[in-house]
DNA sequence: TTTGTCAATTTGTTCGTACAATGTGACACC
DNA sequence: GGTGTCACATTGTACGAACAAATTGACAAA
């Protein structure tokens, strides 16, 4: 065991801020694995250890743990002990695939809003949204570029309350950057993949020949309350992007 | 509140038996919800009147509930109460995409052993793995066949603990159905869905015509400790099979 | 009517404790 | 030398308790 990083890592804990205890702890020890401070197979000093060190009762410390395992960051066996799994952490996508990612490295997205209106709900829409047939959807298509490249065209139907969102906004933000703004929170979203062969008008807009391969991605999302947030149904270049997911198994 | 339900629901708890409390109340829970005997928007009864009438501790009901939580069944806000989510609970595929899941439904599974040997492990399979380089793997490629219609060709490489997993295996049972009869568990996955073109052996195999889109992915699994699994590489017909994945946001 | 305040309800966090189950290693026994 | 057994370490399950934070609704005040 490394005392030395577990003894310094958690220095400074801020007991009466808003920000829970375990949750500290968890991104303290999340950032010490993802910076290879606590190494791949490293073993973790045992609970009831940890929390005399750190002054916090077990269920705090094991509320932190359970919450790295969940993320697939650290493996627990009864008898044995706490480790850092060997797999290479990829600080992946995971669930942040839900959301416009594709600034997450060096590129610099910009936004083509290919269409923006009013649509009344069909019944796809109706069904994946959980709205009335027929109430008034805002429907919009946006060709997502990266570094000059088209990446992605994307298609998204939101309910009614949401028919405020401007033409402006969509320009230069991201779906889920203006959701988040406007105090949405998604909470579940129903994810679909798959491929399918390119016609011209949408090879066209990705810039490459008819008939290469598409990557398909339909979206259902929704809110805290379970109330249908968005709905999206989009294809990207399968040469300049893919889905990454993080299975843990409980 | 639907106390009918709720009542009979948990009549038969088995405190002595080896299956928690926490999760015997969450399948109760679960096939509840699945069942439609607690529908959409359903509200619970709060955790402590819960835990009185099942005579069991707070605690013990919020695991249950947390887990559900976890599944995107349930929601739970401060100060209002737990709920069933609004949106269809579909019995999806969730974890369970990670096994050979082509016999989920009516359709008649088969297995064509198209290579089987011991290789050396090449760069790529030795860094997904976690292997040396050049140390003995089985590889494997199987043509995946449903009612007579070829699906999917899966290529996949195990370390040397696997080396006496037999060519007849193989053509009677899924790759996970003989890891978990070895009491193999995986815990952790990680998956890269992609798509690509098929050149003319590819499509020869999967029966369409070249130059079709194909759904790829690759994957790499590892058990409880953390060792590597299995890593494979495959691709699908993308008419035929497509991925669904439920994100849950904490 | 509108606004602010307060109480009630419900989940969120944290503590402390006890015992069970599992894996490891040492030790005695044959 | 091999084998079974026992103690030990560590995580898993379950209990009880207390207070914090968020939401709602009722009521009072402007």
């Amino acid at each position: 065991m490394n005392t030395n990083v577990m003894g310094t890592l958690f220095a400074d804990l801020d007991r009466n801020g808003p920000i829970p205890l375990y949750y500290q702890v968890e991104q303290r020890l999340e950032k010490a694995i993802l910076d290879g401070a606590l190494p791949a197979g490293a073993r973790l000093e045992n609970e009831v250890a940890l929390g005399e060190r750190l002054n916090l009762s077990r269920p705090t410390i094991r509320r932190a743990i359970q919450d790295l395992v969940d993320k697939g960051l650290l493996v627990r066996r009864r008898g044995i002990g706490t480790q850092v799994v060997h797999g290479r952490v990829t600080r992946g996508l995971e669930l942040t695939s839900l959301f416009d990612d594709l600034a997450k490295g060096e590129k610099v997205p910009t936004t083509v809003l290919l269409s923006y209106s009013v649509d009344r709900a069909n019944d796809t829409v109706a069904d994946r949204l959980g709205v009335e047939l027929g109430s008034p959807v805002l429907h919009i298509k946006r060709l997502r570029v990266a570094d000059g490249v088209p990446v992605a065209v994307l298609e998204n139907w939101l309910p009614e309350q949401f028919l405020d969102i401007t033409e402006d906004d969509l320009r230069e933000l991201g779906l889920y950057e203006i959701l988040r703004g406007r105090g949405v929170t998604i909470r579940v979203a129903k994810q679909k993949i798959g491929a399918r062969t390119s016609n011209t008008a949408e090879a066209g807009l990705l810039d490459t020949d008819r008939g290469t391969a598409l990557l398909t991605m339909e979206r259902a999302a929704f809110d805290n309350a379970g109330v249908g947030i968005e709905y999206g149904s989009h294809y990207y270049r399968p040469d300049l992007y893919s889905f990454e997911v993080t299975l843990v198994e409980k």
